[in-house]
DNA sequence: CAGGAAATTGACGCAACGTCATTATTGTGC
DNA sequence: GCACAATAATGACGTTGCGTCAATTTCCTG
């Protein structure tokens, strides 16, 4: 057979391992996107897998480990993505359009699971996971290096790359919510913003 | 005696009523910054009131919902600064800083409480109560506004608004890390970068 | 002041939680 | 291969917090 392909846990320990936590965060991301985050329980999650309930405590501590679990692998899929705009991009206008883009698409698919409406899906935890802390940082560095070869002005390079993310999030969001999302028009909007304000914003058609 | 100054509510029942909606709220805000969002159980929030445990479910039906009502009462009482920092503003860039201003001294002043760290306190979760929503809306039509009039260029008012809430809540956040927390300064940058992009974001100093 | 409307109370049944002794499975040394 | 140790899965069980509701208290009204 061709098990090749995942070389990386030899023993079937490891394998049972890694296949039932991702047979958790599986069914989780199922049963939030259908009952929503608060009114799902550990239960409902451990149902949509063979696994009993006990078993459930020995990966994660509760519901909200396993949504953060979610969202730390989010963030680990994205920070490649970003990290490659910001490589292939041969000027700053265009790594800040890739990134915007790059999250834009990202949450696009993120998002396509049929279900409750997203605002419910989502819960009520902080998501400050490590994953998270490391796209902040992929998003400050890729900043701070343009700032660094003169292709930025030296602004406080913390607020900057808050203020990017908030605009990727809240904007996101927004286009999310119109049918159907124009990515690139997002992504032109944001970028547009950042480098030149209000001037920069496209025109309303 | 002088209970002129409180004449809305007359009859005692409208009185306790109130009271007790308080008290709640009160005690929940407390019980949050304390035990932090998730551990706190409505048990934990009717304990620090003089009330019993079935009282609570008069008021509010579950945690969730005392947690939306502090948010809404939050909102309510944003909104009056945000139509004066509006009125009172004599050009477009004015208001942008009077009004970012207002929220980071808003922010500022509601996060005082003593206790957990601040992101245990509450979800961080996008609230789409009422008062929010009103918000929104005001923040919105202050830009519409600004745009009809000629003072901003016609870009897509629901992005603009939803991007300056974005930079408004994640600037936020990162200047309540700092200490002590400039709000002034942080009102500065999120302006200038709406105005005029990265040129018109404050140098570093 | 009587009678009724409205709010409070806390005990109760229930649902979900998290644990743990037991059982099953996998790895290891001979 | 087999015995034995190490590790993981299981689900029943005690615990905790939830939301309800009949009984009780408080307030209003005529």
């Amino acid at each position: 057979m061709s098990d090749a392909a995942i070389a990386d846990p030899v023993g079937k320990r490891e394998r049972t391992k890694v296949a039932n936590r991702q047979a958790i965060l599986a069914a989780a991301r199922r049963v939030f996107a259908q009952l929503g985050y608060e009114a799902a329980t550990v239960r409902d999650i451990i149902r949509g897998t063979d696994l009993a309930s006990g078993t459930f405590y020995n990966y994660f501590r509760s519901k909200e480990e396993v949504f953060e679990a979610l969202a730390d692998d989010g963030a680990r899929r994205f920070k490649p993505l970003l990290r490659a705009a910001r490589e292939q991009a041969r000027s700053f206008t265009e790594y800040l359009n890739g990134a915007f883009r790059a999250y834009f698409q990202f949450i696009v698919e993120d998002n396509a699971l049929e279900g409750r409406p997203i605002e419910e899906r989502r819960p009520h935890v902080r998501l400050d996971t490590p994953e998270m802390m490391a796209v902040y940082q992929e998003v400050r560095q890729g900043l701070e290096a343009a700032i660094a070869r003169g292709a930025a002005p030296r602004v406080d390079a913390d607020y900057l790359a808050c203020a990017c993310i908030g605009i990727a999030q809240e904007v996101g969001s927004a286009m999310l919510r119109r049918a159907p999302a124009d990515i690139v028009a997002a992504a032109e909007f944001a970028a547009g913003l950042i480098l030149k304000g209000l001037d920069g914003a496209p025109r309303k058609s």
